[in-house]
DNA sequence: TATGAATGAGCCTTCATTCAT
DNA sequence: AATGAATGAAGGCTCATTCAT
């Protein structure tokens, strides 16, 4: 049974997540995270279960970053429409910055992959934004009343989208995205 | 060039689809396609030259019945608006109806299987609906001077989404989608 | 069990050999002679058991044509000295002509393979040559006293070796053997 | 690069070469070789790249070793005439002791492994020969002026052939290859 | 008899996981 | 605890051979 060191397990997690960053699952084998930890495989093995777990440790740390980066954009003395807007931009600078992650969260997205298990955090991303977007709809708007999530969705996934499709126009790609969110509220 | 009966091939695409609908290329395997097909690997491989070209086979033949509709459209004696709005519908039903399609779609669109090469329908999708699109906007927007395709990817990926997420919700998926179009375009 | 029709076998044999002539056994395979005859495949097996006995008989087949051109060298009005240079000319052109073959051939002299089924063909074209040879031998030579077949066989190997590694050099290649020949005749 | 065991990988040339001795590249399998080592398949490959690899080093194996003992050869205080006749008695020990090097010996003289990469070696080889039969011609030999390696080629596979032809008759052998080599350069 | 689609064992290679040291 | 060599199940693909038509 593999004993736990916070230290050495935290040290896995960032140095998996490097390589997950980069590439793909199916790219990335155990015996790599080894050597990038200076590690034996056996080594590994001690202190993970196995590859899958290991990867779905670091699918929820890396979300997990992207929440806490959120929530401080919630303690900024902004306007709610400002704080969308920094919502996108975080969004859009982690989706950015995870190449290998990134498909791992269109997948979670979209419902591709049912073997990434539900682990709740497409659900949490997008009720964060949904709340936000709730408190920035018109009285009487459709979306509103209904209150269902379909904005948020389209917001992240545009994200998504925007990343892979048109990769080196940050600037660009926001302010489309902007621009579609703030037509669609006005 | 192997022999090629059209039931079988068609079959072959069938199931093909059916599987990497649910996983990805690398789960699936040949023997479980040929065992799904009830037939010997090497049956399979009378028909198919090898793995990568079935799965771009299987791409392909998704986008092209989709595409083939919307030319359909194209034909109609009705505005470039409501061209649109047929577009949307087309995808939306073709979509939700051929569930095999999805994740294809959603993979091609994403360029989740770039390694898979590009097999240009993608972009022909895009451009179809960005042409019509483009007619549309208003002189002096943005998106009309760069005539770039993220609006037209944008409607494609939320039409994916919506049928993801809110199965069973045609009506109030559509009615989203168009609204978010004429916002966006007003 | 196989029917076989005098003629088609022939044919087959010809075929066979036509395409072993050119390449290695593994590079061919039925497929190719059944196309290479305009027939299909289920119908060569319907004339040859398996591949390697069709092998084995083209190869039997090809060393019978290369000793009925040193008979027909035997009938010949020349002298002994002559007639072992004509068998050497004759083997040359043969080896020579047969590359797919000529690998059987090294293997077989060199009892290289044991699953080609010593067919007592490398015997026979010693023995062939070795008799010869004797008639040409000095009285005292220690070569004819033990009438071993050296001689012979370091001829026949020779002839293998230079077209293999001096290939277009018909010329010199014969030149040297049959020089060599000369020198330990003389 | 794989960690590289020096008693392994010693055993594991040792085991391929006892294989690769009776039976063609093809027939050879890798599972073949692992159970031989006693090891499993995947072991092997720790040791070694791939299956191509190993039969090449193989080859390189068996011809580097006759090689070292010829040039200790080299270093005696004979006449070139006895230097070559020290070769081919090394060449003959060698050959009849290693009995694993003998068919990787032949398929590398008459390219029968033409498919796999020429390693340089053969023409080595040959070279050394030639050097040393080169001194010893007749000026206005044609084999001197030329300066081909047609003699050098015979003798090295007579050795060959008569080991595998001759077996234990050592002295008989080496008498009629010197004599041979004495009437030729008389 | 002829056909050729179907079969499936077999091959090379990879890599997550285990376990003796 | 740490090591990394060993394991062997899989996977893509081929091709000699069979057999239903």
């Amino acid at each position: 049974m593999p004993k736990i060191i916070k230290g050495i397990n935290e040290n896995i997690i960032a140095c998996a997540m490097k390589l997950f960053e980069h590439h793909d699952y199916e790219e990335i084998d155990m015996k790599m995270i080894a050597d990038e930890l200076g590690i034996a495989v056996g080594t590994l093995y001690n202190y993970v279960p196995n590859k899958k777990t290991l990867y779905l440790n670091v699918h929820k740390m890396s979300w997990q970053k992207t929440f806490d980066r959120m929530d401080q954009k919630d303690k900024l003395p902004i306007s709610d429409r400002e704080k969308i807007e920094e919502y996108i931009v975080v969004l859009y600078e982690d989706i950015e910055k995870r190449k290998g992650i990134r498909r791992a969260l269109i997948k979670n997205i979209t419902s591709l992959s049912e073997d990434i298990e539900a682990n709740g955090i497409k659900e949490r991303l997008i009720s964060k934004m949904n709340k936000l977007l709730f408190l920035l709809m018109k009285d009487g708007d459709d979306s509103k009343e209904h209150n269902d999530n379909r904005l948020a969705e389209t917001l992240i996934t545009t994200i998504l989208v925007m990343v892979e499709l048109h990769p080196g126009e940050k600037e660009k790609n926001i302010t489309f995205i902007v621009k579609m969110l703030n037509s669609f509220l006005r």
